[in-house]
DNA sequence: TTACTTGCAAACGGTTTGCATCGAG
DNA sequence: CTCGATGCAAACCGTTTGCAAGTAA
């Protein structure tokens, strides 16, 4: 393994606030959120510097993306150890992590079959959670 | 309590129009897509239209609805009976449809048990096909 | 006739970019 | 000192909406 160095992004205090926040959650947040969240510990930050950091984050594959039905851009830290997918409530955005060996396996090989490579792929469950619907 | 009107959808010649594209395509397509193709067939159609169109049939269960991942929003008309998912060529954009009755259920009992209710899933896989990496 | 539909144009909301300035290396 | 990073403001782009004119029922 080479000691890749390609990355030449600048430790600044902004990337680290942002990169801060993300761990600091252990959920989707929109970029938005995100600016909120610094703003209120008084951290002054562009919205600008926000989307791009989140923008490399995501090239880098830092962090995990994934749209709403609005068309809003969600962010999270996710190691790419563990791949998994989500379980979300439509009326109060709560999510839940789900995993299973199966559907991984189900995903890979039906489109190993269908001759594909540099196979990837989003599975996303929503519906009304017990506490929502109670 | 509820003043319940059924769908009172007048019967337009653009409404018409829509539909029409719709079925003549089996693949998903963006509603600046749609417009161009009734352009192109001399349709004299607004952009507002067949956005307010796509949203009610949306609305209606007779489209559905995904996000591309630079948030744009792709239309298909998609029976409520033949519910499938796509393997898609990130290279090509072909798409390939493809079905399982185990993920169906997979996904739904496992809504289920954590007390979900309204569920619905979406599932995207992509890769680069056979033709493209041959 | 009634009131839903159309469609232009303007508003919107999230995201990106131009560019002068800041600051890490 | 250099060159990437920052961030305000303005550009972008897909989508929605206000409203006057058109038209299905």
């Amino acid at each position: 393994m080479a000691t890749e160095q390609p990355a030449k992004t600048r430790t600044t205090r902004q990337g680290l606030w942002v990169l801060e926040i993300l761990n600091e959650s252990d959920s989707f947040m929109s970029a938005q959120q995100l600016h909120a969240k610094l703003v209120a510990k008084e951290k002054t930050i562009g919205l600008a510097t926000i989307y791009n950091r989140l923008r490399a984050l995501a090239e880098a594959h830092e962090v995990d993306v994934l749209r709403t039905e609005a068309g809003e851009a969600l962010y999270r830290r996710c190691g790419v150890d563990g791949h998994h997918h989500h379980l979300r409530c439509r009326r109060c955005g709560n999510v839940e992590e789900v995993e299973s060996a199966q559907v991984e396996t189900w995903a890979r090989s039906l489109a190993e079959n269908a001759g594909f490579i540099d196979i990837s792929h989003t599975i996303e469950i929503t519906g009304i959670c017990a506490a929502c619907h109670g």
